[in-house]
DNA sequence: ATAATAGTGTCTATGAGACAGTATAGC
DNA sequence: GCTATACTGTCTCATAGACACTATTAT
């Protein structure tokens, strides 16, 4: 575009220009469950409604500062992975304004949610994502369309990234982590085969738990190294 | 959020919103080469560099909506494919004003650019996307950056999904389509394997190539069926 | 016949999937 | 010993990769 056609542009743009926002799809895995960190809506539109937390993103302020911003105010989290995964941008997806909403989503292993869970700010609130996307239930704005695309993304990223690390503790073992990845994958895994794939991306720990009722299971860590 | 939240952040933000425009990443396969819609850009900031094409989004229209104004607009092109690849939101990207931009990548046939390159109406060129992200040439705003992570992303999608047919006109034979698929993966492939894995996607006609210096080529059409 | 590229048959290596077996905790 | 879950060895099968071979055009 040319500095004209730009100035052209811009001077009609700036008679009314659109908010952005950034929408924060906060899952985490409690109770052998997928679940999302939500929002009942107090007040119209859309009242009594589920919805993600979002917050609008400031002149001066990159996306990025945004979703911490946002994640920090309504979990008190700080620190936890997340990823950008797309931008929404249909003219009534909020009643009052136009509202440009760019999607994050964020992992967050549940322990450290319920850490939190005594001091929490906002009224959130963890609900299984299953419900959430069952006809049962209406959320508030196109967030429903949304969780639905942020649960396919989920899915795939498990099969080729390292994503499901993010859902569990520093130390772990090898049949959490891999109920972590049936759930996120909704299919039951084989044993060897996970453990095949797996042990490239994880080193044993000396510790083992203990009081099980049967044979305990040892402790690993994330591999430092490749990828 | 709440509607009390909602509407402190609607008072504030309303002092000073940012810009959004669109930025159109239309790649093509010409020469024997991937390229790219390019623009020099003939004022400042960055005057002689290379860009791509871009429109702000009017605050009546969807992304979507203004993605296919963009490429009309710049290329004369309707109806070629194009998704979303990223948003970008640094606070410096331009630094006349804060502007998010959306990028979408689009694919183009390059029968379908040739057509229209009489009556183009925009300073539109076709560069090497090598050349582009060579240390020769610096582009435009954060546009390398963008540009670097397309190439990435079309990398990644020629191998799981039917992207590389956006490439293709109608009617192709399979050595031209496998030279699309060697030039999008940077690497040269079997012609058995190949034909192999496309043979699925694609039904023959009863075209073939005609004087050749070698044997003639069938013509083949992308499948309809699923996927 | 020769050159050039289209198109086919088939062996091998790799990795996903499946299942049977052994090990170790509490009781 | 029994039960419950952790952990291991190994077979099968589908798919990706590699290469040798045959086919058809123009000159």
């Amino acid at each position: 575009m040319d500095d004209k056609t730009f100035l052209q542009q811009y001077d009609s743009s700036k008679f009314e220009k659109m908010s952005v926002a950034v929408d924060l799809l906060v899952f985490t895995v409690a109770d052998d469950t997928l679940k999302l960190v939500t929002i009942k809506r107090a007040e119209p539109p859309f009242e009594g409604f589920l919805s993600f937390p979002g917050v609008f993103v400031n002149i001066g302020e990159t996306l990025e500062e945004a979703v911490r911003r946002g994640i920090k105010e309504e979990t008190g989290l700080e620190g936890i992975y997340f990823e950008q995964l797309y931008t929404w941008g249909d003219l009534d997806r909020d009643p009052r304004m136009r509202i440009l909403s760019v999607s994050y989503l964020a992992l967050v292993p549940v322990e450290k949610l319920k850490f939190i869970a005594g001091e929490r700010v906002s009224e959130t609130k963890l609900y299984s994502v299953d419900y959430l996307l069952s006809k049962k239930v209406e959320m508030a704005f196109d967030h429903k369309k949304i969780l639905k695309y942020a649960r396919e993304r989920l899915k795939n990223k498990v099969e080729y990234t390292k994503i499901a690390f993010e859902l569990v503790p520093e130390e772990f073992t090898l049949p959490y982590l891999q109920r972590i990845y049936e759930i996120l994958l909704d299919k039951k895994l084989y044993k060897t085969n996970f453990r095949k794939k797996i042990e490239p991306m994880v080193v044993e720990t000396d510790k083992m738990e203990t009081s099980t009722k049967h044979r305990p299971s040892k402790f690993y860590k994330r591999a430092k190294n490749i990828g």
